[in-house]
DNA sequence: ACTCCAATTTACTCAGAGTACATAGTTCTT
DNA sequence: AAGAACTATGTACTCTGAGTAAATTGGAGT
């Protein structure tokens, strides 16, 4: 039986557009960057705002008000990634005895963290449209960096110009390494860590020296 | 008065596509990447392929069929960038007395070149959608460092495993405190220049001692 | 002179970011 | 309890930039 007795007038009888009948969405904005995150994971760096929603279910103007543009998304997914290794280098340094054990166990765990949310790492490199984007993730990795290096100077009674210089340049060592690392891992995790260890830790270690 | 009989159906009679009348095109591939190199400069890393056409004052399917596409027009760019800042590096270390302050003013010079072609740089680090890509220009850059470092491992009778790390090392470094200081100029060249080598030449020199 | 190929342009397609509008539910007023 | 007003949602749109197709003219070879 036709519904309405109004004139059946395509063939196909599409969807209009409008709030659905029975649904309400349920999605916050943890349950929207997890999506996403399942999404880039398992479909790769070059997915869309418009996966994305569909991962969560959900529409796009909903994931444009909940997470914001994609602007928003990566400084988001960048600040999950940034906690995330940071978790990882504090971890794997724990056990640490001496400075350069520790600081080739923090590359490890840096390198380790990474690789395991690779994807991600990618996205976040790639969608970087606008430099002020990058530059603001730069200093988000940076920060922890930056405050030890700073602590040093400080401790030396020396300027701290120098720190910012530091900090980027190792995180900047960090990031270069591993995407290339990642790319075709021309030697294993050890390897990379030993050796990036061998040409930074002198330089870390003499941080609080006189200039 | 009416062209043709045939009914004169628009008010504004468009230009039709089509060759135009008198016109051939003069544009070398060379005239293009300097067109494009203008048109960066001028207006920012965020010129689109159409801006650049028109500043080199030729269709864009010209420009297509010349240079290629978008990445290839980063690749040519970034060649050009690359031999830039070599010769940029090497007249400054024509000078140097010693291995360290070879290496200052090696960054000071790659600053320095990149500081003049500030916008160029930007274009190619912002354009690289690809992570493919991205990984070709680091290798790039990385060529000649890479070649330091091998024949300083194979002098010392070590594996060259570890040379790769350090040139993307150090190119990430590079690359890093530039973008970083390119962004607000938080002190002056020379500054940069120094603690950029205190933190990286003790590695450096030490990157043909043993393991 | 006529035909055919090469050169060049306008105007298109395509894809992805972001948004306007139409529709359905919900609450508040009387 | 009925209806107004507001909120929530999805479809379908706009807009921008990369890349391409088709229309038009210039010129070379018969």
């Amino acid at each position: 039986m036709p519904a309405g007795s109004i004139a059946a007038e395509a063939p196909l009888e599409r969807r209009r557009p409008g709030r659905p009948k029975g649904r309400s969405v349920v999605a916050d904005r943890a349950q929207l960057l997890a999506a996403a995150m399942r999404s880039i994971t398992t479909n790769g760096p070059l997915v869309t705002m418009e996966d994305i929603a569909a991962e969560a279910d959900v529409s796009k103007p909903i994931l444009y008000r909940t997470v914001g543009d994609k602007a928003a998304l990566v400084t988001a997914l960048s600040e999950f990634l940034v906690d995330r290794i940071d978790v990882a280098v504090r971890g794997a340094t724990i056990s640490a005895t001496d400075g350069r054990s520790g600081f080739e166990m923090a590359v490890r765990g840096y390198l380790g963290a990474v690789d395991a949310d690779r994807n991600i790492y990618l996205f976040v490199n790639a969608s970087d449209q606008s430099t002020e984007q990058l530059r603001r993730l730069v200093d988000r990795s940076a920060q922890q960096l930056l405050e030890l290096f700073t602590a040093a100077r400080a401790q030396a009674g020396l300027d701290y110009a120098a720190a910012r210089t530091w900090a980027y340049a190792v995180i900047g060592a960090f990031q270069t390494v591993t995407t290339m690392w990642l790319g075709d891992e021309y030697c294993d995790l050890d390897t990379v860590a030993k050796n990036l260890t061998h040409l930074l830790w002198p330089g870390v270690a003499a941080a609080g020296d006189p200039d």
